[in-house]
DNA sequence: GGATTTTTTGCAACCGGTTGCAAAAGCGCG
DNA sequence: CGCGCTTTTGCAACCGGTTGCAAAAAATCC
């Protein structure tokens, strides 16, 4: 049904070789040449097969989107800064969800298949085995919101989690609280081990204060809710850092719930700064994730790697920075 | 780099063919040569690539999934459930954002280009000319969350929005409400023209109930906040039938921040029941729109259409229903 | 066991493009 | 106008598969 190459040689009169150089930039073709068999084409409707072209080139333009966060509202954001910016370099996002898949090696063997010229893997929860599993297939990746290490094995993009667990310390024994305490995420993430660590590093320091923690068993409101419930059955602590902005609303919730008031009687801090986190009745303080950095360095560092492919892997990390709403109480 | 059919026939000492033929089912092979076949492929780590037998078979199993409403939180749902869907049946969704795209013939000439087998245009907001592009252009096309019509001119799959706006009308007046409003989306969406005219069809009935109406320019948080901040300034109505559920809860926070309480001095009634609306600090009275439903019918809609590309245009309505939490005050 | 039918296999052409190479065309210049 | 040089063009092979067709092999029947 589709116009092919061939027809529109056969109607400018020209060779095949002739058509294909018209759209291949780059290419020698005479103004006389490339006037006619465009207008060959454009009669005709012709558009060229990209998939075709890609059989000899070995390109297909084609990146792997793969991701496993479909239920945290930030990765809505996430996937609309993807694709926007992979389009905008007329690259195609092939999108690839894992919510349920815990063997890298059909996904690999996929995009394989479609001969995608690299892999994103955008997620804060999947191990680095994935990641990792998509270089060993020889498809350039880069992990976003991946986890920080000082000797990456594939190209990371994302925050230095260990150093928001210390800010979010900081942030709350500044404050004067005394009894804090760690809500995270699911403990297998390893966006919440370095959170943790960070977290009870920065307060070994300080023998005043008292501290406990507890996980929740996903990122999100349900999760978050519940485990508060839990928590404020017996003598919770003054002030929690949780895991993620979805989770501390499900906190908020919860205590809503009890008779207590935020920042009055508990101190909450978030990590994120989802957009929902600075909506007037939720208006949570949290510690700012620059997502938009993230996935233009990401798609950058994806783009420099179709021209290198061997390119030596790098973590680019990027600082988060404290957002004062209205969930802490003041500094004194 | 990767191993292809001649490496895996040599190895195995058979003809390309042979290759070809047991990687395809319902090819005719023996056994002895299947088992031949397969065990040189898994020596070399073989795997076809889909897109050279593209070029042959015509399928490339690559679905285009075209959306622009990338700031809903519904629609990472949707998302999930789409991808999930497709590729459970073994085809790959190609994401296309189309967030400030106006001319819809740049993405079908992309589509074009990937030669996909179809494409799914998930969005309540996009006027149907898009569709109808991808369909003039020969590709398979359905239309999810589009607009209801008794003659569709492609598959269309969603809801009635004039029933919505009429259950809409019906609720609020069952509740003895007498002074009711409708706070739309943006004014140009096909969804709200419908729920529009199906909420003041209703009302025209009641002599008793006066009526007025506003729109918000965009389904957002702020669209909804600043467009009830502006309504509270002189008169508001005393129950408002919002255009979305996000919508609903910039309205929520905006009648919070003026001291007036919901639902006692103002009732809220939203549209989609997202997850964020049984929240318990949302807690949003909304009406519930099937998206499992549709997104699972639309994917069966579109695998019926690979078999049978000329398939009678037909429309899916799934009926919604009304979610009571609190936001409504309570029937007499 | 041989003739006949059915199944399996390989050959070769094809899908829609790209590209190295050599021939043809165009150019500048004396 | 003819020469040498540069640019443009077409030929043909190739990318990694599929498939119709006929030959080869296996199965069935008498």
């Amino acid at each position: 049904m589709p116009v092919t190459l061939k027809e529109v040689a056969e109607r400018a009169g020209v060779s095949r070789s002739a058509v294909s150089r018209t759209f291949t930039d780059g290419a020698s073709v005479s103004e006389k040449m490339r006037r006619k068999v465009e207008k060959a084409a454009r009669d005709l409707g012709y558009s060229p097969n990209a998939l075709a072209s890609s059989l000899t080139t070995g390109r297909t333009k084609l990146i792997g989107l793969i991701s496993n966060n479909f239920h945290n509202p930030i990765f809505l954001q996430v996937f609309d800064l993807f694709t926007r910016g992979l389009q905008d370099r007329g690259l195609r996002p092939l999108l690839v969800n894992l919510t349920d898949e815990t063997d890298p090696q059909a996904s690999v063997a996929m995009l394989r298949q479609y001969s995608v010229d690299g892999a994103v893997v955008a997620s804060s929860t999947l191990p680095p085995g994935f990641s990792k599993a998509f270089r060993d297939a020889g498809v350039p990746v880069v992990h976003s919101f991946g986890r920080y290490s000082s000797a990456p094995q594939v190209h990371v993009v994302g925050i230095d989690n260990v150093e928001c667990g210390r800010m979010a310390a900081r942030t709350l024994v500044a404050r004067g609280y005394r009894k804090i305490a760690f809500l995270g995420g699911p403990e297998s993430a390893t966006s919440t081990q370095d959170r943790y660590s960070g977290f009870f590093s920065e307060l070994g320091a300080h023998r005043d204060v008292t501290t406990s923690y507890s996980f929740a068993d996903a990122y999100s409101f349900d999760a978050g809710r519940r485990e508060m419930l839990r928590l404020l059955k017996s003598d919770p602590a003054e002030a929690y850092f949780c895991g993620d902005d979805v989770l501390s609303i499900g906190v908020l919730s919860a205590i809503a719930d009890s008779g207590l008031r935020v920042p009055e009687d508990i101190g909450i801090i978030g990590l994120n700064d989802m957009e929902m986190a600075r909506w007037e009745n939720i208006n949570l303080t949290t510690i700012h994730q620059p997502i938009r950095q993230i996935v233009t360095s990401s798609i950058e560092l994806m783009v420099a790697m179709l021209d290198e492919p061997d390119r030596y892997p790098e973590a680019r990390i990027f600082p988060c920075s404290i957002v004062e709403r209205g969930t802490l109480r003041p500094l004194k």
